[in-house]
RNA sequence: GGGCGAUUAGCUCAGUUGGCUAGAGCGUCACGUUUACACCGUGAAUGUCGCAGGUUCGAGUCCUGCAUCGCCCACCA
C-alpha cells in the first residue's frame, strides 16, 4: 500500500473558496455570443435586492446550476444571467421601516428626492449581500453579466414597452376601482390581494322609505361604508320588494335620499335580499353604479382613515374605528336591526397586511386579453413545456380569466411612468422624455406623472431586457429564446404567464421553451418557513456546517416529486456522508497506486485480463448513464440524485470496489493493471455523473485523482456517452454476463446470511463449500475463485459435486447458482437450521401457489402477452428447483 | 362554489405506459474496528399500498364514489 497522505474526510470549506476563485477567474462560468457551439441559456428569477438567501433560493439555484452545469458538459456554451430585482413595494417599506426607527423621518419628510437617495444608498449597502451568498452555494452565473432591474438599460426597455403599449392602446388612465392598500398607500393588482377566510359580523340595517312607509334591511360585513351609498339595490323579480322598486331611501346617518334600484345582480337568497350600493367602495356596486348611473361618493383619505364626504362627525376617523361608533350609533337610533356571525373572506395587501380597501381611484393599466391569447396558444400547442405538467390548467385558467392590469403605484422606488399632464388643458403626453410643449394647447407648463410602475413591469421583460433589447445585438440573438426557466408555481401569474405575453408581443418569441416549478420548502411540521416561526434556518450556517455540495445533494434528495419539501438540517446528513464515502473510495484507489496512464480510455484493455466483475460494472455504468441523463432531461432530479446514490454507494463501492480488492492485494501485476484501467475509467466518469450537483467535491476529486489535463476543470471534461456496439462487443457486456454476475452476488449475500444466523462475526474467516447447480455455474464460479474468496471473507472454498463430500450435515442456503453450505464442525445449531430453511421453504411455496394459479389459469395463458407467461414458466422451473434442494438439505439435517 | 394535489414500513418518500416476491434513506435489532470509509461494514425485522365498489386473466398503478389533510382560484353584500 502507499503511503499517501489524504485525510479521511472531504474538508468542504476550503475547497468551496478555492475552486469559486478558480471557475471564475478561469471564466469558466462565461457565456460567448461569439461561440460556435449550440447555446444553453437560463436567467435566474431576480431576488429582492434586500433579501437574503433562503432555502427556497437554495433549492431553486442548485437546480439551475445542475442543469447549467450539464449542458456545459454536453459542450453547449452556457449562459446562466444573475441579477435581483428592486421589489418596488417590498424595499421602499424597508427603507421607510428603518427611516422611522433610525431618524424618526417618514418619506414625506424627506421629499422624493432625498427619500430616493436613501433607497439607493441602501440598496448599495445591502443589495449585494443575496449575490454574495449565492456564490457560496456554488453557482455557475455569469457574474459579468449581473443586472439589476433599475438599471438604465433596463429601465429602457420599461419605458420603451409603455410607450409601445400606449400607442397601441393596450395601456390606458381610467377611474376604476382598484386594490387600495392604505398601509403602503398605493394601488395594488389583484395578485397581491390575498384572501384570508376570517370571522366577521353581518349587520341588518334598517333603511327607512324616504316617504316614511315603509323600509328597507339591508345586511353588510362593512357598515362603515354606509356613509357612501347612494343606492338600494333588489331583484327584479324579488316579490318582497317589488313596490320599493323606484322609491327612494332616506340614508340614516347621513339623511341623503338615493333610489331603490332593480339589478339581476342581487342574490334574492342571500341577507335580506336587499344590497346597500355603494359603487366607490366596492367592485360589484360600481357595476351598478354604472349600471345604474349612480354618484360614486368616496368616503375613505389614502390611508384608510374616512375623509370629509363621510360627514364632519367622522372625518379623519381609522375606517375600522368608525365602523365601531357607526353602528353603536345606529343601534343607539334602533336603526340595527341584529348582527350575525358571519364567516368570510377579507382581502389583505400582499406586504402590507392589512386589510385592502377597494376604492374609486385614477390609476393606469394594461388590457390583458390581446396578450393572453398568444400566450394560451404557445403552451396548448406545447411550444412551452411546464413541469409537472398540471401547472398548465392553473396557467389557462388565469389566462382565460384574465382582466386588465393595474400598473401604476403610488410609491417613490420604482420606474417611474413616462406621462406628462398638461397644466392647462390636461392633455396626457406619453413620451421618453418631457415634451416642450402641450401638443394640444401648445402651453409649456408640464409635469410628469408621480407615480411608478409595478415592479412586474420590468420584471416580464426579464428574458430580453438582460440582453440589451431594446437595442439590437449580438447577444439578444444568441441568447434569446432562454431555454429553460426555473420558478416556483406561487408565480405563474405574477411572472411566468406575463414574461410569456411580453416574449410573444415584444420579441414575437417564447422566452424559453421549458418552465419547471420547484416544491415549497417547508419545517418538518410541515409548516411555512417564517421569520416569526424563527423555523428557517440559514442557508450560510447549513453550508458552514455541512458543506455546499452536502446541503446541494441533500435537497434535491428529499425533495419529493412536485411535493412540498419537508426540511431539516440533519437531512443533509445524507449528502454529507455521501461526499465522505466518495472521497474515501478515492482516497483508498490511490493509496494502490497511481492513476492509470490510459485512465481515459477502455479501447486498448487486455481483455483477457478483464474478470466477469469488471465487465459489470461497465455495464452498469453504461447503463447509469442513460438512466441520469434521461432523468435530467424529464427534470426528475430526484431521481437524477437516487440513482447516482445508489450506483456508488451499493454497486460501485459496495461490490466493486470490495471485489476489486482480490486484485489489488493479491494480483499480478497485468491483472492489477487492467483492473486499475476499469476503476479509473469508471471513477472519472462517475465524478463527472456527480459534477452537477456536487461540484466542488468532483472538482477537488478530479484534481486528486489526477484526472486534469489541459482541460483543466472537470466543468470542461464531457458528459459521458454510452458505449457503442464495437466496444460493448469487444468489452463482452452482455445482459446474460450481468445477470450472472448479479446471481454471484445473491449467492454470497446467502453465505453472508448463514453467518450471520449463527453470530459468527463477519471479519471471521471460514470455510465455505459450494454445490453449483449446473455445470454453466460451475465454470462461471470457476474463472474467479480468488474474487469470490474474498467477497465471502472465506478461508477456504470448495466446489462440490454431492452433499456426500460434505463430513456430517453443514448450515447451508440456496440461491441460483447453486448451494452453499457453511462446513464448520460442531457449529450446526439443527432447530435453528430447520427454522431456517422452513423459513425458506415457506417462502418458495407461497410464490409457486401463485405462480401455479396463473399458469393454470386459461385466461392468464391465453390473454397476458407472451413475455409474462414466459417469465412466469421460467420463474416456476427456478422455484422448483431450488425447492427440491432446499428440501434435499433438510432431509440430510 | 370551482380546480389541483396528497393518503404506500415508526418517520420522510420512490414506485414509468396495469405483470412485484411493493422499494430506498433515516430509525430499530443482532454481529463486527477487516488492510478506503464507524460520516463504516454484514445480516435481520417491519406494510389488508386511506375506505368502498367497478373494469381486467391480473390493480399500489385505470374508472366511480366516499373520507381526511393541504394548496390555488371565485364579486355573494
Amino acid at each position: 500500500m502507499r503511503d499517501i497522505a489524504i485525510p479521511k474526510h472531504f474538508d468542504s470549506g476550503s475547497a468551496q473558496d478555492r475552486w469559486y476563485n478558480y471557475w471564475e477567474e478561469k471564466g469558466y462560468f462565461k457565456g460567448s455570443a461569439d461561440s460556435a457551439s449550440e447555446k444553453y441559456t437560463i436567467v435566474i428569477p431576480p431576488p429582492n435586492v434586500t433579501g437574503v438567501l433562503t432555502l427556497g433560493h437554495v433549492l431553486n439555484n442548485t437546480l439551475q446550476d445542475i442543469l447549467i452545469r450539464w449542458q456545459k458538459m454536453k459542450g453547449k456554451e452556457i449562459c446562466w444571467v444573475p441579477g435581483t430585482d428592486h421589489a418596488g413595494i417590498a424595499t421602499q417599506s424597508k427603507v421607510e421601516t428603518y427611516l422611522k426607527k433610525e431618524k424618526n423621518l417618514t418619506r414625506y419628510d424627506l421629499g422624493r428626492e432625498d427619500f430616493l437617495e436613501h433607497v439607493w444608498e441602501w440598496k448599495e449597502k445591502y443589495g449585494g449581500r443575496i449575490i454574495e451568498q449565492l456564490r457560496k452555494l456554488g453557482v455557475a452565473c455569469d457574474w459579468e453579466r449581473e443586472r439589476f432591474t433599475l438599471d438604465d438599460g433596463l429601465s429602457d426597455a420599461v419605458e420603451d414597452v409603455f410607450i409601445k403599449l400606449y400607442k397601441k392602446g393596450l395601456i390606458y388612465k381610467g377611474k376604476r376601482i382598484i386594490n387600495w392598500c392604505p398601509k403602503s398607500r398605493t394601488a395594488l393588482s389583484d395578485e397581491e390581494v390575498i384572501h384570508k377566510e376570517e370571522k366577521g359580523n353581518l349587520w341588518h340595517i334598517k333603511y327607512p322609505l324616504a316617504n316614511g312607509n315603509g323600509e328597507l334591511v339591508v345586511a353588510t360585513t362593512r357598515p362603515e361604508t354606509m356613509l357612501g351609498d347612494t343606492a338600494v339595490a333588489v331583484h327584479p323579480e324579488d316579490e318582497r320588494y317589488k313596490d320599493f322598486i323606484g322609491k327612494t331611501i332616506m340614508l340614516p346617518i347621513v339623511k341623503r335620499e338615493i333610489p331603490v334600484i332593480a339589478d339581476k345582480f342581487v342574490d334574492k337568497e342571500f341577507g335580506t335580499g336587499a344590497v346597500k350600493v355603494t359603487p366607490a367602495h366596492d367592485p360589484n356596486d360600481y357595476g351598478m353604479g354604472e349600471r345604474h348611473h349612480l354618484p360614486m361618493i368616496n368616503v375613505m383619505n389614502d390611508d384608510g382613515t374616512m375623509n370629509q364626504a363621510a360627514g364632519e362627525e367622522f372625518n379623519g376617523l381609522d375606517r375600522f374605528k368608525c365602523r365601531k361608533i357607526l353602528v353603536e350609533k345606529l343601534q343607539k337610533q334602533g336603526s340595527l336591526v341584529k348582527v350575525e356571525e358571519h364567516l368570510h373572506k377579507v382581502g389583505y395587501s400582499e406586504r402590507g397586511n392589512v386589510p385592502v380597501e377597494p376604492r374609486l381611484s385614477d390609476q393606469w393599466f394594461v388590457k390583458m386579453k390581446t396578450l393572453a391569447e398568444p400566450a394560451l396558444k404557445v403552451v396548448a400547442d406545447k411550444k412551452i413545456k411546464f413541469y409537472p405538467e398540471r401547472w398548465t390548467k392553473t396557467y389557462n385558467h388565469w389566462l382565460e380569466n384574465i382582466k386588465d392590469w393595474c400598473i401604476s403605484r403610488q410609491l417613490w422606488w420604482g420606474h417611474r411612468i413616462p406621462a406628462y399632464y398638461c397644466s392647462g388643458c390636461g392633455e396626457i403626453m406619453v413620451a421618453k422624455t418631457q415634451p416642450e410643449k402641450c401638443k394640444k394647447c401648445h402651453t409649456k407648463e408640464l409635469h410628469r406623472d408621480e407615480d411608478v410602475l409595478d415592479t412586474w413591469f420590468s420584471s416580464w421583460l426579464w428574458p430580453f431586457s438582460v440582453f440589451g433589447w431594446p437595442h439590437d445585438n449580438n447577444d439578444l440573438k444568441e441568447f434569446y429564446p432562454t431555454n429553460s426557466l426555473v420558478t416556483g408555481p406561487d408565480i405563474i401569474f405574477f411572472w411566468v404567464a406575463r414574461m410569456i405575453m411580453a416574449g410573444l408581443e415584444f420579441m414575437d418569441e417564447i422566452p424559453f421553451s421549458e418552465v419547471y416549478f420547484t416544491s415549497i420548502i417547508r419545517d418538518e411540521q410541515g409548516r411555512k418557513m417564517s421569520k416569526s416561526l424563527n423555523n428557517s434556518p440559514d442557508p450560510l450556517d447549513v453550508i458552514d456546517h455541512y458543506g455546499a455540495d452536502a446541503l446541494r445533494f441533500s435537497i434535491i434528495y428529499i425533495a419529493p416529486v412536485g411535493q412540498d419539501i419537508k426540511y431539516s438540517n440533519e437531512k443533509c446528513d445524507i449528502g454529507k456522508h455521501f461526499a465522505t464515502k466518495i472521497w474515501n473510495a478515492a482516497r483508498f484507489r490511490l493509496m494502490q497506486a497511481p492513476l492509470s496512464e490510459n485512465w481515459d480510455s477502455l479501447e486498448n484493455i487486455s481483455t483477457e485480463n478483464l474478470r466477469d466483475d469488471d465487465i459489470w460494472i461497465l455495464s452498469k455504468l453504461d447503463k447509469k448513464v442513460t438512466e441520469l441523463s434521461d432523468a435530467l432531461t424529464d427534470f426528475e432530479f430526484h431521481k437524477y440524485a437516487h440513482d447516482i446514490y445508489e450506483f456508488i454507494w451499493s454497486e460501485f463501492c459496495d461490490w466493486y470496489i470490495e471485489s476489486a480488492k482480490s486484485v489489488f492485494f493479491k494480483g499480478s501485476e497485468p491483472e492489477k493493471k487492467t483492473v486499475f484501467n476499469v476503476f479509473d475509467y469508471a471513477f472519472s466518469r462517475i465524478l463527472r455523473l456527480l459534477h452537477p450537483i456536487m461540484p466542488f467535491l468532483t472538482e477537488e476529486l478530479y484534481h486528486e485523482m489526477g484526472y486534469v489535463t489541459e482541460k483543466d476543470s472537470i466543468m470542461l471534461s464531457p458528459w459521458p456517452k454510452v458505449f457503442n456496439k464495437k466496444l460493448k462487443a469487444q468489452l463482452q457486456i452482455t445482459d446474460e454476463k450481468e445477470k450472472l454476475v448479479n446471481n454471484k452476488f445473491e449467492l454470497i449475500s446467502a453465505a453472508r446470511n448463514i453467518k450471520s444466523t449463527y453470530n459468527i462475526p463477519n471479519v471471521q474467516k471460514t470455510p465455505f463449500c459450494i454445490k453449483p447447480v449446473d455445470k454453466k455455474a460451475e465454470e462461471f464460479l470457476c474463472s474467479d475463485m480468488s474474487g469470490l474468496k474474498t467477497l465471502l471473507n472465506a478461508e477456504m472454498l470448495t466446489l462440490i459435486k454431492d452433499d456426500s463430500e460434505l463430513d456430517g450435515p453443514a448450515p447451508s442456503s440456496v440461491s441460483s447458482l447453486g448451494s452453499v453450505y457453511l462446513p464448520l464442525r460442531g457449529v450446526i445449531d439443527i432447530e435453528e437450521e430447520k427454522k431456517k430453511l422452513n423459513k425458506q421453504e415457506k417462502e418458495l411455496q407461497a410464490l409457486l401457489k401463485g405462480i401455479n394459479a396463473k399458469l393454470s389459469n386459461e385466461n392468464f395463458v391465453n390473454r397476458a402477452p407472451e413475455k409474462v407467461v414466459k417469465r412466469e414458466k421460467e420463474r416456476k422451473i427456478e422455484f422448483e428447483e431450488k425447492l427440491k434442494r432446499l428440501n434435499n438439505m433438510m432431509n440430510n439435517l
